[in-house]
DNA sequence: CCCTTGGATTGGAGCGCTCCAATGGTCTAG
DNA sequence: CTAGACCATTGGAGCGCTCCAATCCAAGGG
């Protein structure tokens, strides 16, 4: 910079004051800045701008998980509307870990990030506290209601519900939920699936097996399934990449879906729109949260600290093929299962 | 600092020693100040550090697709080799805009971040060899081989070859390719396979349509192909995705697959082994991938500056239930399509 | 003709840290 | 008992920037 200055028979902070074009500046000046800057190849330290400015317009992103489509989405969402408020944002990767994402978000604090946006953390509503106490932070699709930070997610409990109703409508009443395991938004589609399985007065068949993150955690559970005496004629899994891999197995098996088992995921993430599978799903608006989260982390970065906010979204129930009636018992044996779609 | 320092009657030397975990520190003196700290709250600014230090100990990672799962999993790979040697990484988005990474690399360089790797880069050649020139930097699945910069990449046009001997090993001649447009490895797929057809005699009927980069592109294209007078018998398409969107208009249409068309994808996604897509497709090791690249960018960094290295890593056929041999013309009419697996 | 006004420009004091050379103290060997 | 070696500890000079108050100059008003 002191180069630059030199050459361009200037100060040090007109400089400064051009390469954050400030309006101050005559144009000639700007002008012999601008040429002895791209003469010598001078570009700015963001560290050292930071750290006079003390301001970094950054906001941290902690996701865990980059394979599910849905992710990947709802980072889209934040990144754009981040852009489009002149913040850049880290992004850092939790892989599912709560120890990593603790890690993660000390290093953000260390970069001294504007805001967090932490996509489905599976962070423990204690640290999450703390962590709000002193940043402004907002959770975005992680069910729970998490005390003292802000969150925008799904309905995931009206999103269970949506589901097991449409089984039930169905007629299903052996309805099983392949659960999230430790995905922060399991616990409520879990007890949206309960809410619904009693609604209907079904709460004597509630059955809920643990289950994973992806396609591959859904394999043993539905070998579980099918080894009951008395299958499920319905399964409502916990996300879409579940759905997909019980929807293999199903078939590994001969199971027919919708013919034998209706199957139902989440997230309507682009997956299940494919004919092939043609998943009925539960709609998460991934674009919507992700910018959402973005527009309640700045309202919060300016209004201070609060009352936490909490925006709600609202889910919508995807019909394809994968769900249908259940098979008429008396028609159980001998009958050619009905080919999907 | 200075206030921990205070606090625990120390010098803010001595602090900066603690904080860095410096093995010449009393166990004594390292309590305090570690108590002080806690008590203070206090937390290193990492500007700052890297600012004094002239180290940030982080490589900028671009990437272009969050939803495509192929890129996810290349930046799983990243950033588990990166942390393994005490690397931050740094994720920008460019979007598929080659402004945008332009804009991102520009960012990563303000940031001083000590290497680039840039996941299927759409930048230009030139512009890629000015970047190189100043900064270790490694392209990562990108066919083409870049000028000037460092390359880890699957044989595209290799895997290309693999697809196309597949097809016309099934006896197909008519093979149509859906290409992956301004995608960063689009040209060396395209260029595979031609020569498959070419090495195969059948030059004269090399199909290349543009395509684009997931499901939805493919659709009219796969309209424009039935809409021929002698459609293809197979067609390759550049990634899963657009294989899928194909597989889903093809459906749509009618047309059964392998029946009638067959069909080979591009980068073994998840997706492709879901069951019900079952998709013949090109193998990439996506984790050695990312790995790999960033352990050639550590090695750029400490060798400094030299012939650039390129790695090829080899592709595999996976095959699945969309490839296989074509109708018989003679059969054409009548039969009963056979069903998918 | 002097004083005011306002825009363009500048010097210098920080931002929070690390690193170096120097200091003080303790231990060992001559 | 003392010189040398070795360790923990410290003060201070930067790292590259921004920001503030101060300065300068030209134009305009009384």
């Amino acid at each position: 910079m002191e180069d630059v200055a030199q050459r361009a028979n200037v100060s040090r902070a007109l400089v400064s004051l051009v390469m954050n074009d400030s309006p101050q500046v005559s144009d000639e000046k700007r002008r012999s800045v601008l040429l002895a800057a791209e003469e010598l190849g001078y570009r700015p330290n963001l560290m050292a701008r930071q750290l006079a400015q003390k301001r970094t317009h950054t906001i941290g992103v902690l996701v865990n998980d980059l394979r599910n489509p849905f992710f990947g989405e709802v980072v889209d969402g934040i990144e754009a509307a981040a852009a489009e408020h002149g913040f850049q944002i880290l992004i850092l990767n939790g892989r599912r870990d709560p120890e990593r994402e603790l890690a993660a978000v000390e290093t953000f604090l260390q970069f001294r990030v504007e805001g967090l946006v932490l996509v489905g953390p599976r962070i423990s509503d204690g640290d999450l506290a703390r962590i709000g106490a002193s940043t402004a932070c907002v959770v975005v699709a992680s069910g729970a209601s998490h005390p003292g930070v802000d969150t925008v997610v799904t309905d995931g409990h009206r999103g269970a519900e949506l589901a097991v109703q449409h089984l039930t409508g169905l007629g299903h009443r052996r309805i099983a939920h392949i659960d999230g395991a430790a995905n922060a938004s399991a616990e409520e589609r879990r007890g949206g699936y309960r809410a619904g399985m009693r609604a209907a007065g079904l709460g004597h068949l509630i059955d809920v097996r643990p289950g994973g993150d992806d396609e591959a955690d859904a394999l043993d559970v539905i070998d579980a399934l099918l080894a009951e005496p008395e299958p499920p004629t319905a399964i409502f899994a916990f996300n879409d990449l579940l759905a997909a891999g019980a929807l293999d197995r199903l078939d590994d098996a001969g199971v027919a879906v919708p013919g034998d088992v209706s199957l139902v995921g989440f997230d309507n993430t682009f997956i299940s729109a494919l004919r092939h599978l043609s998943l009925t799903t539960v709609d998460q608006p991934t674009l919507s949260m992700g910018r959402l989260s973005v527009t309640t982390l700045l309202h919060r970065l300016s209004e201070g600290p609060g009352e936490p906010i909490r925006h709600t979204l609202q889910p919508e129930l995807m019909l394809r093929a994968t769900s249908g009636p259940p098979r008429e018992p008396e028609a159980a044996a001998g009958d050619a299962a009905p080919a999907r779609r």
